[in-house]
DNA sequence: AAAGATAGTAATTGATTACTATCTTTTGGA
DNA sequence: TCCAAAAGATAGTAATCAATTACTATCTTT
């Protein structure tokens, strides 16, 4: 239960108004989330959310941070339990669905912020998400292939690409039918075809 | 060589304005490609584009149809050329991936229309588009497996979506690296992993 | 309790946007 | 050759948006 008292400290203004955000972009297109909104979202007036941020692209550059963070700390988490690469790349699956069934926005934004054509800081940070995503899922299939669990014949620049598309399709899907909830039940089916395409098979 | 006349036919400028909104597409957001800069890129002033459209989201309906039109007809071909359902999936990818090539700012498009909350025309035109699509890929599947080739235990509801979301995944790591040529090269690694995925190997 | 710091309000600004009203030029057929 | 209709130019409008301003309310520290 969040305080109702009126004036917050300001860090705690900042991540309100990050989670405002969240929660809007679940409901509309981010782009046109306008700062009216986003105060009206948390009771506040539209002047006041510059008192926390220099302006609007701060706030975006906020949120990225705190995706970033609420994505890969998970995953991270998932990757140390796991006793193989394989069973690990489908606990990071399985992971980054539960995320993005929890913050149906987060896609959307992700995105959005990758359509930018300037490099603004939000972009950046956006973009080095998916860097660091990649980069794990890389890894993964490397050690894989080293265990003898993934064929090394498979493409590893291409099993990644492959990985994260296989999320972006069942978000998209979600996004045609409307309903994120029953993207978990389709994710394991996918994931299997996915499993096929690069286990060893010997 | 396009007519450098001045006055076009109301037909021919209409699809001038469709060609201008899918070369700027590429360049940029295509949520804030304003009437003004449609104009400019076409050469004619502001006001002149609404002679032909009734207001914004008519030219975006025109853009629609013209990608629906542009995507479709050559899969279609492919389809019919091909021998097995498999080599059609293969055609059918690589013709996708050849569009996407031509015309980079159209799965940017593509994401932003599906993005909406309101139900406009021209995201109705883009679900549907995708439906088309996606009926297309299920078929073959489904084919597949009568003849043999595909894995009857494969679902086919993921296998689509597993289809679609690859030629994303390609999509986003060549917007992520700035270049959309070199896309075709990593198309036939990340086809591979997926035909291994659903193939029979009995 | 005084005083300064922090947070929020209400109103306004300039810029941008889609769209429109009116005038001018071009085009093609009689 | 002339003229009406089509196409474009010019010059607006109203609405929306991010950002700023002057001021007020509320906390915190001494």
């Amino acid at each position: 239960m969040p305080s109702t008292r009126k004036h917050l400290p300001a860090d705690i203004r900042r991540a309100v108004t990050v989670e405002a955000v969240i929660e809007l972009a679940a409901l509309q297109n981010p782009r046109d989330i306008t700062t009216a909104a986003i105060a009206q979202h948390m009771n506040v007036t539209q002047g006041a959310l510059f008192r926390h941020f220099a302006n609007k692209e701060a706030i975006w550059q906020a949120v990225m941070e705190w995706v970033s963070d609420h994505l890969l700390k998970p995953i991270d988490a998932s990757i140390d339990e796991a006793e193989t690469p394989l069973s690990a790349l489908h606990a990071v699956f399985m992971s980054h669905i539960n995320f993005v069934s929890a913050y149906p926005g987060v896609p959307r934004m992700m995105f959005g912020e990758m359509q930018h054509s300037e490099n603004t800081v939000p972009r950046q940070r956006a973009r080095n998400l998916v860097k660091k995503y990649g980069d794990r899922i890389i890894l993964l299939i490397e050690q894989g292939k080293q265990e003898g669990q993934i064929d090394p014949t498979v493409n590893s620049l291409a099993a990644r690409t492959l990985f994260i598309g296989s999320i972006q399709g069942l978000v998209m899907q979600s996004i045609l039918t409307g309903g994120i909830k029953n993207i978990t039940d389709k994710a394991s089916d996918v994931f299997a075809i996915y499993r096929r395409g690069i286990e060893n098979t010997q």
